[in-house]
DNA sequence: GCATATTTGTCCGTATGTATA
DNA sequence: CTATACATACGGACAAATATG
């Protein structure tokens, strides 16, 4: 509620949300944002009627824009309750790896047959991440690390694994509010992303493949740890 | 457009819609069974006002049962135009074997790991499906078939390939509709399930993989040579 | 190509049911 | 248990776009 209430006159002051599209994407797209970033931390109710006058549209327009982020499980939708930013239980992060192994590593596997070029977008995102640590730009570096990891994927050429993983992440980014410093979550894996993507140009898949498991134990095990002394 | 008059004599009939959850999932549920079924075979455009009345529900709820449909890849939204049942094109079709491919052989990996029961679970679906085939009900026998491939990726424990899972086979069952008779797609698995099972609860996973691959290659070539036919 | 009718998109006011203080 | 707040659902209205003649 706290947060409700401060994120409101933040928002308030700096959105004229002009006509655009359709009205229940571009209100998705703010409460995205502002879910990502922090401003609406998980467990935040988000009242219709605030939320409603606060952006200038109707509630069914604003129940549509619900309905979009609770497919992309950011928001949870609790019957006569209302809406709620996702919180991420540490057996929903188990699963988010889970399914991350299945599909980067059919990925991994997939390199040999995928167009060379889907290959280099995998270093670019390499790049762009250690330029973003240079600038000392931490959000930057998790948002590179992403598209990364979708780079990855997308050497299978299927939408609909796009798709998945696009969602995957985009949950998984909830967890990361529990991590107090970004830094010494993102920069140990600058440079495992790009040994990954060097093995991958090179054609070496499998240890590719064996960097990779490697690098969803520790991350996993870093976020699980935080959660635990979280609740102690 | 006679498709939707016939459906909805049908359903006006048998339809009281009684008090539970929420209206808008009611009626995406009478929708949903409808469409899977083939009463509203892909194409059908949805009129707000026709299925409105028809179940008794205001046009903002029926709204909403679109939406969540459209979520699950059912139906489509044209804006200004309406919602269509869902029409699948070749390429989804390929699509939809290719992440199977994925998430199954996970599953079947998974299996050396997985609880003893979730195997057994295996092989009763694959008696459904021969006990529904002996009565001639192969519209049964396609129902056990999912729920035979729904067990294979229930190996792995994890609620997210599980959903994805059963949202990936509700939208391939829209590829179906294609298919003339039943009987000839789905009798010649009834085997191949079996075989694949005994692998599993024998533990002999790398040849279930492989038949399991075989599988997804004679069934996809199967369904793509009925969807060239019907635009020869 | 134009004018008309139909349908969807959006919003509002209100009544009812449910959860919570 | 009562009271309050809020979500759910309905019906009506008008604008905008599409389909039809």
């Amino acid at each position: 509620m706290a947060a409700m209430a401060e994120w409101a006159e933040r928002l308030s002051a700096a959105r004229p949300l002009l006509d655009r599209a359709s009205a229940a994407e571009m209100v998705a797209d703010v409460l995205r944002e502002n879910i990502i970033d922090g401003s609406l931390p998980p467990g935040t109710r988000l009242s219709e009627e605030t939320i409603g006058s606060l952006l200038g549209v109707s509630r069914n327009t604003l129940r549509e824009a619900f309905r979009l982020l609770s497919h992309e499980n950011l928001l949870v939708h609790e019957l006569h309750r209302g809406v709620f930013v996702r919180k991420l239980a540490a057996a929903d992060v188990a699963d988010i790896y889970a399914m991350r192994r299945i599909l980067e590593t059919a990925g991994v596997r997939a390199a040999a047959q995928a167009q060379p070029e889907a290959v280099r977008e995998v270093r670019k995102h390499v790049d762009a991440g250690q330029a973003a640590a240079e600038a000392g730009d931490w959000v930057a570096v998790g948002t590179a690390n992403m598209r990364f990891h979708r780079a990855i994927t997308a050497l299978l050429a299927s939408p609909r694994v796009d798709a998945t993983m696009a969602r995957l992440l985009a949950e998984l980014r909830l967890a990361f509010h529990v991590m107090g410093e970004l830094r010494t979550f993102h920069e140990p894996y600058l440079e495992d992303n790009a040994r990954i993507a060097t093995l991958l140009i090179e054609g070496d898949h499998e240890r590719a493949e064996r960097e990779l498991l490697a690098y969803f134990d520790t991350a996993e095990a870093q976020l699980l740890a935080a959660y635990a002394e979280r609740l102690a």
